[in-house]
RNA sequence: GGACGAUUGGCUCAGCGGUAGAGCACCACAUUGACAUUGUGGGGGUCACUGGUUCGAUCCCAGUAUCGUCCACCA
């Protein structure tokens, strides 16, 4: 391939669609498979259902991206698993809230037509967000892609709900469930979102005042129509009489017992609790201990029903006010507190509250999976990342209800259990069939029922395939810890069982959530959402890549600001003209580095190896942040403020064959290192500047330590130094950047081979004068000719102020020096370093003195 | 009520037992031939507070305060 070369000074903004076009159909994502090493597989979670690309997913892309790419360069054969899920609430909703705005539900259409219409929109959106991903530039082998829901799949599902039914994990009872009366379904524990609410708090009276009565509080009186007992603590001397004994229920008019439990606390309200056995799971709890009736009062709407009395038919919202009105007229109200904060459970889809509810349902006893999947952490054979978030996993995973998993929906997979005429049930596995006349449940699974199979459906288990066997259990699981619990802890609870005790993965590397520029969470009702394609638009998707993987600390949010992305698209400028610059300047890219190596280059590439180590480390152990910082820094701090700046006397020169290796070698390791973060400007680049077939099948760059010179650091301090502080010298003097002007450096030995790149820089010539003006920088004289006179007091000012900072420095030094605990206990090394700083000081003292004479 | 984390320049965040860092923002100057999506120079922080350990603490320890997140059956 020819070198192109890079005519305009901005990124073009067309290189992503082609180059992916272009990688897609080289087949470099599936082609460069390597055998000598085992494979890298990385899970990622289904995509979301909104149809459009969130910032979060583009995170997630990002990092996951990243890591493939590179495990590529490092000739792994690495492999996503990725596919599309979420056949819950979610994507139901979107297809109902479609419906509804049309004025239809799906009742209208009947779950067959229903389900096929969800499916028609899902591979819309679906289709549509997959493209939306690959601008950020996947290396996805899509044609890998699985749906969880067609046919191959749905055999993992029905196989692992066999199996778990086989071994008794999965039963079916009447449980107090979260409940939506919007979605009308039934939720897990984590799909309900519990937030402080301004409530009430009411004490009621049961019972007449002149006969056996109690106080009970509660901040839902409208449940009192379902009370089937009042419990009070059994050493509570206030009510410990009363136990066994019954008082009237109002309204319902039914006698209720008064009944001990230690549930009860007696310092909390009024030591006495209504129990509602049916819509709460306390009071259910207590029920069941005291065989208390459970009366359901309400329907799926949260509407009141059965309770026979004029309540019936309202809201449960209205019937608590109604029935507080009532009690109060009937003069059964105590004290009433109101707002009461207290914390309510919210629907995490719809942010309706949650109807604790009595009713059937399917459950997966987790106790013992839990227990495999903590041990699992525990025991080292997965490793959370960053191990701090390891606590959240254990806490949850140690403490976990039973998982209700059966949904009343109708998208979704259908529960795999019929039942027969006489009341038989028949759980039907894959390639079973229910005899005639049996009726299939009428209820689906939860979304994360499948999505826990995610490491091992997607490689074709059931069946023990090439796949399988060759890439479970999978390398790494990227995401954020927002879905610790519902996903990747689901994927541990199902893969260790199903995969008989082999992890789905041995590391859970978690990063934080993107936030807005405040650092405040983004939500659509607080307008401060951001949209990851109007950036990738605005400023490129390699530039929303490099702000997103800076960002990425892991574990931890980022704050995201327009800003950032623009900063980063800068750095892409910048890069794209560093190469410009090499191209001009004749950058070779062939044949091995040259031998007569001056200290620049040395130092370059002591730089650059420095860097790649570090960030090939970083990267590995997910520090995205730190790699990144890193490269930009050295990129732009190291190769195009100082190597190229004192490169370009040479090269002006044109007798730099040297410097043009190096250049070309340094840029070529640097966008191989830079490729995983930025893949389309450093395809471009790279094939540009080198002619190379595509960077994405080109090696990673290996260290070397033999290029690493730490003595060359010192020197390109001193150059740097004297650099810094001529041009602050001429900024201070009022003589522009571009002015030359008579001038001299007199530098010690080892910087003679440097002098004339340095006045180069610093626009100093040469030739006869008389100097009207010296500087001193350690020891370096410098000498100018200013022909007017100089700004005296400019340079007065200036030198005071060095002096008095040096004068300060000289003392900190002096009373550590004069320590003698110091002196007697820090190593040597630091020591010597204050030794060594108090010369300094008391040479810089000595020079700007006389040079405050001289003015 | 528990768990975890945070508190560092105007903003967002790194960092570290040995003289405080970045990006952005700010001020001044500059249209120089890689780059104004730039360059050069500059200003700005007693690293939340109080104790302790140490020769030395922004860093380690204890406590306090504030904030954030997650979990939890407080009616």
């Amino acid at each position: 391939m020819s070198k192109a070369e890079l005519t305009s000074s901005f990124v073009p903004a067309d290189i992503e669609g082609p180059l992916y076009e272009k990688w897609l159909n080289a087949g470099y994502f599936s082609a460069n498979a390597k055998s000598d090493k085992p494979p890298f597989t990385i899970v990622i979670p289904p995509p979301n259902v909104t149809g459009s690309l969130h910032i979060g997913h583009a995170l997630d892309h990002t990092l996951q991206d990243l890591l493939t790419r590179m495990k590529r360069m490092k000739g792994f054969e690495a492999l996503w698993l990725p596919g599309m899920d979420h056949a819950g609430i979610a994507t139901q909703n979107v297809v109902e809230r479609q419906l509804a705005a049309q004025g239809k539900s799906r009742h209208d259409f009947g779950r067959e037509e229903f389900v096929k219409k969800v499916w028609e929109w899902k591979a819309e959106s679906g289709g549509a967000i997959l493209g939306q991903m690959k601008r950020l530039g996947d290396s996805v082998d899509w044609s890998r892609e699985r749906f969880t829901m067609d046919e191959g799949l749905s055999k993992a599902v029905l196989t692992i709900f066999k199996r778990l039914y086989d071994a008794d994990l999965i039963y079916r009872a009447e449980r107090i469930i979260n409940w939506c009366p919007r979605c009308l379904t039934a939720l897990s524990d984590i799909e309900v979102e519990h937030q402080e609410i301004d409530g009430e708090f009411v004490q009621i009276r049961y019972g007449e005042e002149s006969g056996n009565h109690i106080w009970i509080a509660t901040t839902r009186p409208e449940t009192m129509l379902g009370d089937g007992a009042v419990a009070v603590n059994p050493n509570d001397d206030r009510y410990k009489h009363m136990i066994g004994t019954e008082v009237m229920l109002p309204y319902v008019n039914r006698m209720i017992p008064i009944i001990a439990d230690e549930l009860v606390d007696p310092e909390f309200g009024t030591g006495a609790v209504k129990v509602t056995a049916a819509h709460d799971p306390n009071d259910f709890e207590m029920a069941m201990r005291h065989n208390v009736p459970m009366v359901v009062i309400m329907d799926e709407h949260g509407v009141m029903s059965g309770t026979n009395t004029q309540f019936d038919g309202m809201d449960r919202f209205e019937a608590r006010k109604s029935v507080v009105e009532q009690l109060r007229a009937d003069g059964r109200i105590g004290w009433e507190k109101r707002p009461y904060k207290h914390s309510v459970g919210h629907c995490q889809r719809c942010t309706t509250i949650v109807e604790p509810r009595l009713s059937m349902q399917w459950f997966v006893k987790v106790a013992p999976l839990a227990k495999a999947a903590g041990d699992a952490v525990r025991n080292g054979k997965v490793k959370i990342e960053p191990e701090e978030l390891a606590p959240r996993y254990f806490e949850w995973v140690d403490n976990m209800h039973d998982w209700c998993i059966s949904r009343q929906l109708w998208w979704g997979h259908r529960i795999p259990v019929w039942y027969g005429p006489n009341g038989e049930t028949l759980v039907v596995g894959p390639d079973e069939k229910a005899p005639d006349g049996y009726k299939q449940d009428e209820d689906v699974l939860d979304t994360w029922f499948s999505s826990a199979l995610w490491p091992f459906s997607t490689l074709g288990w059931p069946e023990t395939t090439e796949d399988l066997k060759k890439f479970y259990p999978t390398s790494v699981l990227v995401t954020g810890y927002d879905i610790l619990f519902f996903w990747v802890a689901r994927m541990m609870l199902f893969g260790l069982f199903a995969m008989d005790g082999v992890q789905p993965f041995h590391t859970i590397a978690l990063h934080g959530l993107v936030r807005d520029k405040f650092g405040k969470k983004m939500s659509k009702s607080r307008g401060n959402t951001v949209d990851p394609l109007e950036f990738m638009d605005k400023y490129g998707a390699d530039a929303l890549r490099f702000t997103l993987a800076r960002g990425a600390n892991p574990g931890t949010d980022q704050a995201l600001a327009e800003e950032w992305v623009g900063g980063a698209r800068n750095f892409a400028t910048k890069l794209w003209n560093a190469t410009r610059f090499a191209q001009m300047n004749g950058a070779i890219t062939e044949g091995d580095l040259p031998s007569d190596l001056n200290v620049i280059d040395r130092w370059i590439l002591s730089r650059l190896n420095e860097t790649i180590r570090d960030a090939d480390k970083y990267f590995e152990e997910f520090e995205f942040a730190k790699a990144c910082e890193l490269i930009y820094h050295f990129a732009w701090d190291d190769l195009c403020d100082w190597y190229l700046e004192l490169s370009k006397d040479a090269l002006a020169k044109g007798d730099a064959a040297t410097t043009q290796r190096v250049l070309g070698h340094v840029l070529d390791q640097l966008f191989r290192l830079l490729h995983p973060v930025m893949p389309f400007l450093t395809e471009t680049l790279w094939t540009s500047l080198t002619g190379g077939e595509s960077l994405v099948i080109a090696d990673w760059p290996k260290f070397d330590a033999k290029l690493i010179d730490n003595k060359t650091d010192k020197v390109i301090a001193q150059m740097q130094e004297i650099i810094t502080e001529v041009r602050r010298f001429r900024n201070d003097q009022g003589i522009k950047t571009s002015q030359k002007i008579p001038g001299r450096l007199i530098v010690p030995n080892d910087l003679t081979e440097y002098v004339n790149g340095m006045a180069f820089l610093l626009k100093l010539e040469s030739g006869d004068f008389t100097p009207s003006a010296k500087l001193e920088i350690g020891a370096t004289k410098a000498e100018f000719d200013l022909t007017g006179s100089i700004d005296v007091a400019a340079e007065k000012k200036r030198l005071t102020k060095d002096l008095e900072t040096a004068k300060k420095d000289r003392q900190t030094a002096v009373s550590k020096l004069e320590n003698q605990g110091f002196m007697a206990k820090a190593p040597e090394n630091v020591v010597a370093e204050i030794r060594e700083r108090l010369a300094k000081c008391d040479s810089d003292i000595e020079r700007i003195e006389a040079q405050l004479n001289t003015l």
